[in-house]
RNA sequence: CGGGGCGUAGCGCAGCCUGGUUAGCGCGCCUGCCUUGGGAGCAGGAGGUCGGAGGUUCGAAUCCUCUCGCCCCGACCA
């Protein structure tokens, strides 16, 4: 492709709207413009680059044996009422009518779809298993889209559905999956790390979620140091230690005035103890319903945790000037007994002794409360936020936190979908059974803001290899040079005749704006024809990634960089 | 939706507080000359209903009211 040709408009400036890395690089690069909020349009250089990311997503999930379809993205009420998401899903699904008044959503997601698909066409077990995927532009209508292509309302996905027999062997199709994840986030040249995750809306019983580490990630993970144990933080399992017990004599319970002290820590400093000698007290609403949540002081509750504990849909904290109205509890002085409302408590509350807590009297603490003898909890679990002092629940070693973002999901659904909408195959011994299906997302558009986020530096983007929108870029300096642009030319055309992706600089620009352009949109391979190859008809060799040069004959120069490109290529596959 | 910030030329910004000529600057764009190894220089030029509506005023980018949009922090998620 020749430059002078291709709409790339780079910028030099920042643009304003854009704070991520990510994002600044591909509104300067040219890859990407801004419709309105969440919705992008792709330009050429972009959708090259996406385009990239889909065709190794496709070649893996293809040798994984998992077939291609495409599903509309207009779908119709009725099959989101049969599953019960019409109601669950939410101000995210984007509802709207036909002129014959008839109810319809844009795809966010496809398991009622291909559910349907499934219990039209799948009858046998002996048609078992298939894994069907898509890749394709999904809606949500995000509360807050951001970070340009991290988080749009619209953007590009790649979506499985695996139906299996049983559950051991949709256990099997899962593993598949994971290895093609594996794979493909591998081949994309990511650091990433599969963590147990959450659940969510999608539903299900185990799944497993694919991390690019990365700072500016919206999700936490914990990782351990010494076993292979990673872990979202919504999830990451706390170990109760085996002798948590405290050895003390239960005291008797004692109102004292704690005027003004709001905080655990200010709590604790005027009683003279420690915020782990403290419950904390904690409102949420769980589907409406107020619950109280219980801590050690110097915990955090996490919600997430809390929401499954409840089996509750959403979970938020109670806004503060809501709870007098909603539970005539003073904020700041909750505690426990008899507190009145439904009550959960973290398992380590549970091993506290003589603790203090607020006495549901404005300006009140209480002294000596035990749990178990003072207050019952309704429910009690692993509610809290893990934290680095918190041993690795698989081998006790210790754990470090990172950022990170999501670019793949894989859930075991079960039979849920297959059960709400009646899908069902007759089984060897002639019953009729319901599919045990698995579900399998991967954000290609957000793996090439994940692929920036992870890869670039002052100058720019720095692509891995295989999502570059160009593998090399030939740079012309000598554009009124009919002798250079001759050897330019011819480059140009050898590389792309030894099959590689090549941009050519033809422009009547400076030198220094197309080092400068070449840098930002990161093409990993920088071929110059100027000042040497008019001087000493040698050629130079620039990879983006090391900024190490090399100069070669101008002879047999393609023939080189082909090779070294190949063999790149190879490596990584 | 709650909290914070911002809308002035294609992009980045100044001007607004304290109303008053023809609304500025840098980059980009067009023409010409010149230049060609890290976003050159000179000369000339195009480009604005100051987000929108209403109001106050002799007079509004500037003050007031309403409204729309965008960005950032939280709940959501690939």
């Amino acid at each position: 492709m020749r430059y002078s040709q291709m709409l790339i408009p780079t910028t030099r400036e920042n643009p304003a709207e854009a704070e991520v890395v990510s994002h600044r690089l591909l509104l300067r690069g040219g890859f990407i413009r801004k419709l309105t909020s969440g919705l992008y349009t792709f330009l050429p250089l972009g959708l090259l680059t996406l385009q990239k990311v889909a065709a190794i997503v496709r070649e893996e999930m293809n040798r994984a044996g998992a077939q291609e379809l495409l599903m509309p993205m207009v779908q119709p009420a009725d099959l989101w009422q049969e599953s019960g998401r019409w109601q669950k899903y939410g101000a995210e699904l984007l509802r709207f009518r036909d002129r014959h008044q008839r109810d319809y959503c844009l795809g966010p997601t496809h398991e009622e779809v291909i559910t349907d698909l499934a219990r039209r066409e799948l009858r046998s077990y002996r048609q078992l298993p298939v894994n069907l995927y898509q890749i394709q532009t999904k809606f949500r209508d995000e509360i807050r889209p951001r970070f340009g292509l991290m988080r749009c309302r619209e953007f590009v996905m790649k979506d499985a559905y695996s139906f299996d027999v049983s559950d051991e062997a949709a256990s099997k199709s899962y593993e598949v999956m994971r290895d093609a994840y594996h794979r493909i986030f591998r081949r994309c040249g990511l650091d990433f790390r599969a963590v147990e995750a959450d659940t969510g809306t999608i539903g299900g019983s185990f799944s497993h979620e694919f991390m690019v580490l990365a700072d500016t990630g919206e999700d936490t993970l914990v990782i351990c140091s010494h076993c292979d144990y990673a872990a979202n933080v919504e999830k990451a399992r706390v170990a109760l230690p085996e002798d948590g017990m405290a050895q003390e004599e239960m005291a008797p319970m004692a109102r004292v005035a704690t005027p003004g002290m709001k905080k655990v820590e200010r709590v604790a400093g005027f009683l003279g103890t420690t915020p782990d000698r403290v419950i904390k007290t904690m409102l949420y609403l769980a589907d409406g319903e107020p619950v109280a949540a219980l801590v050690r002081g110097d915990r955090e509750v996490q919600s997430v945790k809390l929401k499954n504990l409840l089996g509750a849909t959403e979970v938020e904290p109670m806004p503060d000037d809501e709870i007098w109205q909603r539970t005539k509890l003073p904020a700041g002085y909750m505690g426990p007994v008899n507190i009145g409302i439904r009550l959960v408590a973290d398992q380590e509350v549970m091993r506290m002794v003589n603790a203090v807590a607020g006495a549901n009297e404005k300006g009140h603490h209480l002294t000596g409360v035990n749990p178990g003898r003072d207050f019952q909890p309704d429910l009690t679990g692993d509610l809290r936020q893990i934290t680095t002092d918190d041993p690795c629940p698989e081998c006790g070693g210790s754990l470090t936190l990172t950022e990170g973002i999501e670019v793949g999901h894989i859930f075991k659904l079960g039979t849920g979908y297959s059960e709400a909408m009646k899908a069902t195959f007759q089984d060897r011994d002639g019953t009729e059974k319901h599919f045990v299906m698995g579900c399998y997302g991967i954000g290609v558009s957000r793996v090439v803001a994940a692929a920036i986020e992870q890869n670039h530096d002052e100058h720019g983007i720095i692509f891995p290899l295989p999502l570059a929108p160009f593998q090399v870029i030939v740079l012309n300096l000598g554009v009124n040079s009919e002798a250079t642009s001759r050897a330019a030319e011819q480059i140009y055309h050898d590389l792309q005749a030894a099959g590689l992706d090549v941009l050519y600089d033809d422009r009547d620009e400076r030198p220094g704006a197309k080092f400068k352009d070449a840098d930002l949109i990161g093409i990993p391979f920088r071929v110059t024809v100027g000042r040497t190859w008019e001087k000493e008809g040698k050629i130079e060799l620039r990879r983006r990634a090391t900024g190490e040069t090399v100069t070669m004959d101008y002879d047999g120069a393609v023939g080189r960089i082909s090779a070294m490109i190949r063999d790149e290529l190879a490596g990584q596959r």
